[in-house]
DNA sequence: TGCCAGGTCATGG
DNA sequence: CCATGACATGGC
């Protein structure tokens, strides 16, 4: 489980105050890069905007920013009480270097935790994980983001936004998806993953498997209920386990974080899938999930840096 | 213009 | 087990 800082972070004021509620809050953060943790490919609907980035969290349309190190601020449309639906989200309790702390101290981690300063995991709603990386198989990021902005326009239900603000989406439930043709779902250039997110969708909505018993499942077991459904296999089972169900030492391994285990800690020779696979799952740890992270993040910019300076638009090896 | 993209699945050594 | 190709679609 995650480390837990000792002291409270949640810092009330009141910037308004209309009905008992605010649209407004602070809270007082450490070792925490809010940009750098929305934009790090874990979640797909954060727009920047203002100098912070807006998004949906818990059916709530909210914009946040980090005015300081030491401040994230959130805004929403309609006055809040209870704010724990989104220090949950951003895993605000969380103690980053206690995390940290609990990896093996080898070369590749030390330097991208250097270079990757206050990277955070996110706590997200299981469905749309799941259904967010059924769709994630062979595109890009940025054609990812555009499947899943056109599923919650055609699917999803219209939010509270600020006065003058344009409309936000709800992400679509699984019964909405469900009861979609497939054909309509093909529409919103979903392409063969269409078949993958309405079966799957449907799965879900009947409660096989149920997303809300996985955190407290063994992690083993719940790679074996997610990799039932169609269109899901080890990475995006560990991917729904680790960003939306707490489990902390799940490892996906997708091209990039193949990549960047055999470029750091094999450069000889590549391992077979079956001992990498178990490399993952002795080597990091129960944060390993974190340790993913940075290495996702930490492989993609050296290898955007490479392709920028040596200005050749063609991959490395 | 063609190649590749946060994979999964079915098939054949 | 392991390797290989199909699967839709769009950006660079």
């Amino acid at each position: 489980m995650a480390a837990r800082a000792s002291s409270p972070v949640d810092n009330p004021r009141p910037p308004r105050d209309h009905a008992g509620g605010m649209l407004i809050q602070r809270f007082a953060v450490r070792d925490y890069d809010l940009g750098l943790t929305l934009c790090s490919g874990q979640a797909f609907r954060w727009t920047p905007q203002d100098g912070g980035w807006e998004g949906v969290v818990h059916g709530r349309w909210i914009h946040l920013r980090q005015p300081d190190p030491l401040t994230l601020e959130a805004r929403v449309a309609q006055t809040e009480t209870d704010w724990s639906w989104l220090t949950r989200y951003l895993r605000l309790n969380d103690s980053l270097p206690a995390m940290i702390e609990t990896w093996p101290h080898d070369p590749p981690l030390l330097e991208a935790a250097r270079a990757l300063p206050g990277l955070r995991l996110l706590r997200q709603d299981p469905w749309e994980c799941l259904a967010s990386f059924i769709l994630s198989s062979t595109k890009q990021i940025v054609q990812i983001r555009q499947m899943i902005g056109l599923l919650c326009a055609r699917y999803g239900t219209a939010l509270p936004t600020p006065p003058d603000h344009p409309p936000a989406w709800s992400f679509p439930q699984p019964e909405t998806l469900a009861a979609a043709s497939e054909s309509d779902l093909r529409a919103c250039r979903l392409g063969f993953r269409a078949p993958y997110l309405q079966q799957s969708a449907r799965r879900i909505a009947r409660r096989a498997p149920d997303l809300a018993g996985l955190a407290t499942q063994p992690l083993p077991e719940g790679r074996r209920r997610l990799q039932e459904l169609p269109g899901v296999g080890r990475k995006i089972a560990d991917c729904v386990l680790l960003f939306a169900c707490g489990h902390d030492a799940a490892f996906p391994v997708d091209v990039w974080v193949l990549r960047a285990l055999r470029q750091l800690y094999f450069p000889r020779r590549a391992p077979t899938p079956a001992r990498l696979l178990a490399f993952t799952e002795t080597h990091f740890g129960p944060c390993a999930g974190l340790a993913q992270q940075y290495l996702f993040e930490y492989i993609r910019r050296t290898t955007a840096l490479a392709r920028t300076s040596s200005n050749h638009g063609r991959h490395p090896s």
